[in-house]
DNA sequence: TAGATTGTTAATCGATTAACAATC
DNA sequence: TAGATTGTTAATCGATTAACAATC
């Protein structure tokens, strides 16, 4: 890896789709594939997939391609798969279930150690084999469990009274299903959002007009 | 409005957040705003909202800025929210629960008509006022019914499998959670895409570099 | 009128694509 | 070696930012 601090944020938003195929192709039982090949399977041209993965270092060999499960290897590496990190859920309503329950977390590096809820009443339930506890135990919990991921499927008003302490309490990385402006209010911290409103807008829109 | 088809993704991908924002605002009492102060609340420039909103019309007013009510009622007009349109939400898993329950669709401009699952054991379930109806159930529902809109809660397989027929059915607009890559199978309709284990690995590469 | 702020053109910046020498 | 394909530089394209005349 040559310094990935450079690498612009619209190349990062494709790698985890390089690695889907990537992962596919290898499952396929392929062992190599050129720029060329994968850029039209992907719908990309060869050029941006070279310009993409050399951001990175130089996996491929010239007059051969690239070996596709050391490519996906590699991936897997930048995208930091491959670690294990400590994550709590917060909000286990409609959205938080769901999330808790769909998601392969383990499988890109995430192990959900904690759900939590401010609703007293869903206390005890038990969600992948994890308790609900009461947003009020968040506090003791991270200081005996030191977790460095918070997945916020609350509301914003709710998401912007719990960030400042959960930023203190040694939280690095959200999954921010809220519109609170993590990002802007905690520059230090690394911010994922997922909107879905606005993705359902953009839909609304796309049907309006294409 | 002048010609919503030569607008870029990058300007439409922020309607929503402007509507947000502009919503708040509104909701706040406030009566007009300029491009300089709504660009120190969002983190953008004032050229950008000036340029993204003149991709649409003029509509403020030189010297005052914009009127807030009746900017929101324009994006809400460009971005298609004040439509009724007829939607069908396909998987009923955590995740079509999830979503069916958790999203705001009226106010949005979609009206959830019908819940499809493959699983017939969830047969005649409600949710969200609506029966489980099994998936073979759908090209008899289409008839009759003539929903433009799919949300697609559903694994990749299911999707591809399934695409085909809802095109032929006249389903125009299709909120994509799967890997199935509706749009360059199906270029003629409108695809919204969520992925979400995506957004979990650009949190994982965020959460490794920042 | 004077001040403020837009709409719009021009300049800059960054991302994508094309080209090709290096090399396996 | 000859052919294929990379890594990388240069050219192009598009998006963002700056500037300013128009005008409320």
């Amino acid at each position: 890896m040559s310094r990935p601090e450079g690498v612009s944020i619209s190349v990062i938003k494709r790698l985890p789709r390089y690695y889907r195929f990537l992962g596919e192709l290898k499952d396929q039982g392929m062992i190599r594939i050129s720029s060329k090949d994968l850029s039209e399977r992907m719908g990309l041209t060869a050029s941006q997939i070279r310009q993409d993965l050399n951001c990175f270092g130089g996996f491929g060999q010239q007059g051969y391609g690239y070996n596709i499960e050391s490519l996906y290897e590699e991936i897997g590496r930048i995208l930091g798969v491959n670690k294990v990190r400590k994550a709590i859920l917060i909000g286990a309503g409609n959205l938080g279930r769901a999330v808790a329950l769909h998601m392969n977390f383990e499988r890109r590096g995430f192990h959900i150690i904690g759900v939590f809820d401010k609703n007293a009443a869903l206390s005890g339930q038990i969600i992948r084999g994890l308790p609900i506890r009461h947003t009020d135990g968040i506090y003791d919990f991270c200081k005996d469990n030191s977790p460095v991921v918070a997945i916020l499927c609350i509301p914003s008003i709710a998401a912007q009274e719990l960030t400042p302490e959960l930023v203190k309490l040694g939280i690095k990385g959200y999954w921010n299903f809220s519109h609170y402006d993590i990002a802007s209010n905690f520059p230090e911290v690394a911010v994922e959002n997922v909107h879905l409103s606005d993705s359902l807008m953009t839909l609304s829109y796309k049907i309006s007009n294409f």
